[in-house]
DNA sequence: CTATTTGAACTGACCGGTCAGTTTTGATAG
DNA sequence: CTATCAAAACTGACCGGTCAGTTCAAATAG
């Protein structure tokens, strides 16, 4: 709406966006924890050091604000999934991606509740927003899926399509299983779980 | 708190219980499409057919009347899965239970969002009441799968528990996948893809 | 008679959004 | 180097409205 920010590639060629990135860190971690109707936005304000018409004035409403830390999160998850992968064999490539993904969620867990809180809500404020983000998720991790499903024998069955949804949910609900019922759970445990997934559509 | 019905076997005034029953319908929808806090005491008394008092003299507040409507879900969910097992061999009995379990998302699909939204909330208002659903549910399917270790070679580096609990959690989100964001998908499809959690767990 | 439901009124806290005013920033002129 | 200025960024008191929870007298039903 209001874009305040417009140095229209002349005026102001650095901008910090520190105000919003402490914006993005207090808001992940309220509204992760108590969901977005149960943060106010003077907490997260407050919480960010900030005063709320600063929120206002940067985003232009708490709605608007949510769909930005959303598209943050889902970015900072994607560059890592894009990174990690230098391995040879396609399985491993994507055993390595999927580790990223489980510690991107011990380190963000407010931001992997909030996803899978409002992912699959109809009709929601952000489902056109989630729907996008989910596609780009699923796309990277459906092209190691095809990959794995060209250097081995696979379910024909199965779309690589279907099986990359199923990894992205199973990640979300084994990483957080592991966060909230199962701290003593090793992270290679929980990979190793996730990875069964996999193993179960190779022939 | 108040807890005015009894109906279990003794004899008492007969209680329907017709008024409990609208309002688990009500709030089921309005929950699960908005989440809690989103949904008003008013609104959910309005969509039952009964006046906001009612509510209060039925369920002691808008937080017990929620607890109660997890209670009740997961009460019908774990009927289920324990009704729907006729099956001789052990992997084909657990598939009967999943479908199942597909089946009752696809019935209730708000229940379904309003349990995945609230599953992992920590600190959250219903976290240790839904710890012991959860339990119960992770307990049930965690009964199937020690049935197909039995009768199967399986990884042993993965404890059935766990295989219970990532096949909860599987199915759940493939569950909601399928019906967001891909409707067309058929429910064959999606035990199928449920299904390839166990026969990566198969050795 | 007793249990249950109704419907309306009331309160007190809370909250999203607004806006007039203040401070900071950085470019430019002297 | 310094004074000046306008835009950008930020502030926080305030407003209008909402909602959970409470209460209760009256109606209904088993």
């Amino acid at each position: 709406m209001s874009e305040p920010a417009r140095p229209a590639q002349t005026r102001r060629p650095v901008r910090t966006n520190a105000t919003r990135q402490k914006l993005f860190e207090a808001s992940m971690l309220l509204i992760g924890e108590r969901g977005p109707a149960n943060v106010t936005v003077d907490e997260i304000a407050a919480a960010a050091g900030v005063s709320k018409g600063t929120v206002y004035y940067n985003f232009g409403s708490k709605s608007e604000m949510i769909a930005a830390l959303l598209e943050h999160g889902v970015e900072m998850l994607e560059s890592r999934l894009a990174s990690a992968s230098p391995a040879a064999k396609a399985v491993d490539d994507l055993q390595e991606m999927l580790g990223a993904m489980l510690d991107f969620f011990a380190e963000y867990p407010s931001f992997a509740q909030l996803l899978v809180s409002e992912m699959w809500r109809t009709p929601g404020e952000w489902h056109e927003t989630l729907t996008l983000l989910r596609e780009r998720l699923v796309s990277v991790i459906g092209a190691a899926v095809e990959r794995v499903a060209q250097e081995n024998q696979v379910d024909t069955q199965i779309t690589p399509a279907s099986v990359a949804g199923a990894i992205l949910g199973a990640t979300f609900v084994i990483g957080l299983d592991r966060l909230v019922f199962h701290p003593d759970r090793s992270r290679e445990q929980a990979l190793a779980v996730v990875m069964t997934v996999i193993r179960g559509y190779l022939r």
